[in-house]
DNA sequence: TTGGGTGCAAATTGTTTGCAATTGT
DNA sequence: ACAATTGCAAACAATTTGCACCCAA
């Protein structure tokens, strides 16, 4: 019987773009696919893995992170302020909305704003390679945001 | 007869916002309404001053342009990789194109895009604070970009 | 076995800050 | 005169890298 059955569909996702199925790839694919919070900085990534026991540093987690964003597993946002966030690349595109007041942060998608830029970037002689939105918003007054 | 006439437009800019008029906050200010580029970082305008003969010190130069942009005299943008780019908040609101193969920076404004994000913020319960949208566009083959 | 992967510490990069000296008003 | 401002160096924060050891294939 073999140590452990690597049968996972992260186990694949990994061989798939030539990545060695190592312990701290598998964990921190496994924290970016199940935590609270989609969008985490590479600190984010690490505490988790401090708290549940893992012997992973710092560097790895950057290391990692750098090798699933080449490889398309995850995006990697600027937002404002200093520290980069990663997310998995699951979910087809979408833009952010960032609340100012909380710092919650919600997704969103709207096609009409896609095809304006796709014919602002042709008008200039271009073909859009790539785009980034974020939307910078505080709850309106007297109004639960949802 | 005063060691130099101070009435410059530039010079009125700064008092108006409650800046003492310095001598690296003019050279500053000027270097970033006179640079053949529009978008600088920190480095770019301390190296200008440098090549310049001024001895104003890397530190300052961040300092002032902190300084600017509290003031709303200058906007701070973060695009793709570490640093950050300013650029002298004169015309009125914009958003960038980034050209992926030449690196230059295209400013255009569009008021249905602007429209739509107030929109979704709307829809979602919250006010639109701010936004940044940059399009990430590559020169479309057989086609000169104007 | 063996080349890629990892931990750790040291190195980089971009930006901020403490402080004594300098300068605008 | 006096507080604001500056230069310099040291401090910081985020991320990367060198290297000896380790482990998945």
């Amino acid at each position: 019987m073999p140590h452990r059955a690597e049968r996972t569909a992260e186990s694949q996702d990994l061989r798939k773009v030539g990545l060695k199925v190592t312990h701290p790839r598998m964990r921190i694919l496994d924290i970016l696919g199940s935590a609270p919070k989609k969008h985490m900085t590479a600190e984010d990534v690490y505490k988790v893995l401090i708290e549940h026991g893992d012997d992973i540093g710092l560097a790895t987690v950057y290391r990692v992170l750098n090798q699933f964003e080449t490889a398309g597993i995850v995006v990697r946002h600027h937002f404002e302020g200093g520290q980069s966030v990663y997310e998995l690349d699951e979910d087809g595109h979408h833009d952010h909305m960032v609340c100012v007041a909380t710092g919650k942060v919600i997704e969103f998608q709207n096609a009409e704003i896609e095809r304006i830029q796709r014919e602002i970037a042709e008008a200039h002689g271009y073909e859009l390679e790539d785009h980034s939105l974020v939307l910078y918003v505080r709850p309106k007054k007297a109004d639960k945001p949802r």
